[in-house]
Parts: structure tokens; C-alpha cells; sequence
DNA sequence: TCGTAACGGTTGATTTTGCAACTATCAAGA
DNA sequence: TCTTGATAGTTGCAAAATCAACCGTTACGA
């Protein structure tokens, strides 16, 4: 059967497993304390972090679709976590900055990923995480750096479909 | 606004983020050659690796929620890839197998994922793989066994049989 | 040998996503 | 000024993921 293919090996594989395994732990408590989705939690982190942004910039940040910020940005918004800000010198777009309200959800869901991290931190073990954050750092600058952007056509047949444009 | 939490060290961030990179241009290229699915892949990799198998196993095995194995393999079993073979003592299970044909796109698959692997390994560089394999290991044995808990499923199961590796 | 609970798997409904097309704005030329 | 082409962000729609309920079957204790 196995040929010399190892799917437990393969590093996507790995890697989509362990993602899964480690933020849908972290995303149930925030789930169950807010009831806020992924894309929610993952604008509100970078807001709270960073401080006032574009919603492009939290795109770029979180690898997330733009149509994807929008609706969590508008989600955010409804629950007056957020307020948008206009730019005087460009109307197109909008800055994005916590509210009151907003930055104290941030900072009580700040603590528990902190709390959470550790929790991981201990179960690796201070060498295990070591080895996961050098391995990820390598693994960001290749991908990112290595080929330069993000579209996928090294080798294989293209069968392009939609396009155009 | 940052306090101590760090966003762009958050361990569920960054996996997410690797993992996204990672098998997004994989997927793109089983996408453009086959028109399948990431789940379609997912199983059709782990009947063509591991040999006959069950719905459930695949799902324990691939993390897949058993509906999502279930369209997967229905439309497996469409494009003649697999068949269904009846078990003798227990009328509910049915094993699962690829056809001649699905082998080989197994095995097409499976070189293109070989492929992209040493794709990976290169730019990881030898050190940076290794790194990353050794911090996932960690990862994965401390997550499965660290903690008893497993996915929110309505139906769990006691502990999948993980002979893996 | 019932009755009940659990299991393997499927299906339909609901929610979430991703893509494409759209609005509105800006920028640079001709 | 009037085009043409980007850019920021939103929205409609179709594909995909999730959830809950379901069917037929099996396991097992009373």
C-alpha cells in the first residue's frame, strides 16, 4: 500500500491537525464567554493589540479574507466593540479603534489566551515549544519571503478555470 | 495598548497561519487537476495510504467530522474511485476501497504531495524542518494525551485507536 | 426476548465561507 | 477636464462546513 508517501508525515497534514487541535480548544472559551466567531476574535486581537487600523491591515495581519474582516468588523461594530473613524484625507477608507467596551473584552480575552499559551507552554514542555516557535519562524519566512507572493502554480497542470479580467 | 500579550507569537495564530499557507498551495493544485476537494483528498489519501478502511476510521484518523467523510466518499464512490464492501457481522459498517482507477490517482496524488514536500524541505532547510517536525511531535503527544478531551463531537468516541506515527 | 442505549452512516436545514461583481473614491495622464 | 485604472470596502450568491435529527442495526442488561 504505502509506497514511500507517508501521510502522517506530511507536513500539511501535520500542520491542519495540530492547528485544529490547538485554536478550537482556545475558540470554544471564547465562544462560550462571548459568543463570537473566529474572524470576530481574530479582529478584535488585532485591534486590541495594534491599536487603531484599516480594515485591509487587519487583512494583511491575520491572513483573513477581506470580505471576511468586513463582516466581523460590522459584527464588532453592532455589539459597540468598535467604531470607524473617517480619514479626512481619504474618504475610501476607514479607520477601525476599540471602544470602552470594546477594549475591555479585549483585555479579559487577552488574559485568557495568555493563560491559555501557558497551559500549551507547559504541556510542550520548554523544549518542545522552543522547537515548535523556531520551526514555525522558519516555516513564515520561507513561505513568505522564499517565493514571494501567494499564488499557487509551481508545477502541475493548470486547468484555469475563472480568471479572466 | 500591546500590555504583555502578544498576538503575533500566539501559538493558535501562528499555527493557523502556517497551516493556511501551507496546504492552501497544495490544495490548489489537487483542485486544478482533479477538481476535488480538500476532504475528497483527505480521504482519498488515507484509503490510498492505509489501505481498505471505514468511513469512521477515516474520520478519526484525518480529524474530519463524519458528515464531511460522508459527502467526501459519496462523491469518491461517484467519480468510481472507491467502492463500498459490506461487512459480514455487522450490517452497519461498510469498508471502503479504492478501484483500480482511484489507485491511480492516488499514486498521481501522492507524487505531486511527495513533490511539494521537497518543495517545503528546501525551503525550510534542513535545520528548520527538523525543528518543525520535532516541535509538531511535542505538539501532537502532548495535545492527544496531555488532555483526554477530543473534538465537540455530539457522538464522541473513546479514544480512537491512534496507531499513528 | 424484550427494551433501551449506542453505533455507523446519511440527509436536510442552517450558518459560514469565498468568489465575483459592485459602489465609491482617488490618482495620473492626455 | 475627461478618461482609465487602481484601491477600500460591501454585498449577492453559490459552494462548503456544521448541526441536528434521522434510519437501520447491534449490544446488552433486566
Amino acid at each position: 500500500m504505502s509506497e514511500d508517501f507517508d501521510l502522517g508525515a506530511f507536513l500539511p497534514y501535520r500542520l491542519n491537525r495540530a492547528a485544529e487541535l490547538v485554536s478550537l480548544r482556545f475558540a470554544a472559551q471564547y465562544r462560550a464567554r462571548y459568543q463570537m466567531t473566529r474572524p470576530e476574535w481574530r479582529a478584535l486581537a488585532a485591534l486590541g493589540f495594534h491599536g487603531r487600523m484599516t480594515a485591509t491591515e487587519i487583512g494583511a495581519h491575520s491572513t483573513m479574507h477581506k470580505t471576511k474582516v468586513s463582516r466581523a468588523v460590522k459584527a464588532l461594530e453592532t455589539r459597540r466593540w468598535l467604531r470607524r473613524i473617517e480619514d479626512r484625507n481619504d474618504r475610501r477608507t476607514e479607520h477601525l479603534e476599540l471602544t470602552a467596551l470594546g477594549l475591555r473584552s479585549y483585555r479579559d480575552l487577552a488574559k485568557m489566551a495568555q493563560d491559555y499559551e501557558g497551559e500549551l507552554a507547559s504541556l510542550l514542555g520548554a523544549g518542545g515549544l522552543k522547537q515548535l516557535e523556531r520551526g514555525l519562524t522558519a516555516l513564515e519566512d520561507a513561505m513568505l519571503s522564499g517565493t514571494g507572493d501567494r499564488q499557487p502554480n509551481s508545477q502541475s497542470k493548470p486547468v484555469a478555470k475563472h480568471g479572466e479580467r
